[in-house]
DNA sequence: GCGTTAGTTGCAATTGATTATTAATTTCAC
DNA sequence: GTGAAATTAATAATCAATTGCAACTAACGC
């Protein structure tokens, strides 16, 4: 009984096959800030029969249950990643899109600083840098590897 | 020939109704941050003859020609404001929507660093704080002014 | 002023992301 | 194993935003 069993039951959460999957997924190195549609992508390719639907609603179950930390990126749509212990913000390049994790505790004590300045009790907040890698060759390189 | 027209004018824009009324309206303090569904509602109220569709194509225009800027507020919808002069970033409150407009250039700053040290050229960036009024009764007051 | 034309509008249909509904299936405690 | 309760797949529905297109109009020259 992996792991991903217990993580579920943590939560609350039955132990059915989509989660499973759908958690197995999250947890692969190269599917961190994943969108919901791309969950479904591979879960297609692996042939499993599963709905657009369904990944939608576990990957808002999972939000509620705290295994995941949605993000709002620039263009729209969703993407997930798995919670882990540390808070931190994102830097994100916008040719290849790799995405760089951070933490700053100057800006964040500052972040408290200004909304306390303000007369608000800060509930969270969200950051993202958005730039180019200056490395381009490897930034073109990392661009194709997407795809 | 009011100003609206030459802030048109000078965007490459033809100077048509729609645009003038919706660039009055983004011009009332009352208005900044605005969604355009509400910048729509506002005209209906007006009884002003205009297509939804309209207020979205004009914000658009209005964005790419740098009168406008779009954010993307937590909980779906694209806000607009009027791009005043100075970069700053937003503090929301979710009780009562209000949107507090605050600069710090120690935040900026260490943007800068971050994105340096991870060899990025930083471009832009988004920064949205959320929290809730301290003052609750001010607070609900502003809820309520709101519809 | 008047006509031409490229830019603009309104409407309806469309997209893309996400949620609700519902009937059928699956999990899990007993 | 069995059955109640949770979960699923599939479909329809919703919501914000965009687009295609025919009708309209502002801006230019004459």
């Amino acid at each position: 009984m992996p792991e991903q069993n217990e993580e579920l039951k943590r939560a609350g959460l039955k132990i059915t096959l989509p989660r499973i999957k759908i958690l197995a997924i999250l947890q692969n190195p190269n599917n961190q800030h994943i969108s919901a549609e791309d969950v479904y992508k591979i879960l297609l390719e692996q042939q499993e029969e599963i709905g657009l639907a369904t990944v939608y609603r576990v990957l808002n179950q999972f939000d509620d249950a705290g295994i995941v930390t949605r993000h709002h990126f620039e263009g729209g749509k969703s993407v997930f990643e798995l919670s882990h212990k540390k808070h931190h913000d994102h830097l994100v390049c916008l040719n290849c899109g790799k995405v760089i994790e951070f933490e700053d505790d100057i800006i964040e004590q500052r972040q408290e600083d200004i909304a306390k300045s303000h007369k608000v009790k800060l509930t969270n907040h969200s950051l993202y840098l958005y730039g180019e890698c200056e490395d381009e060759v490897a930034c073109e390189a990392y661009r194709k590897s997407q795809f």
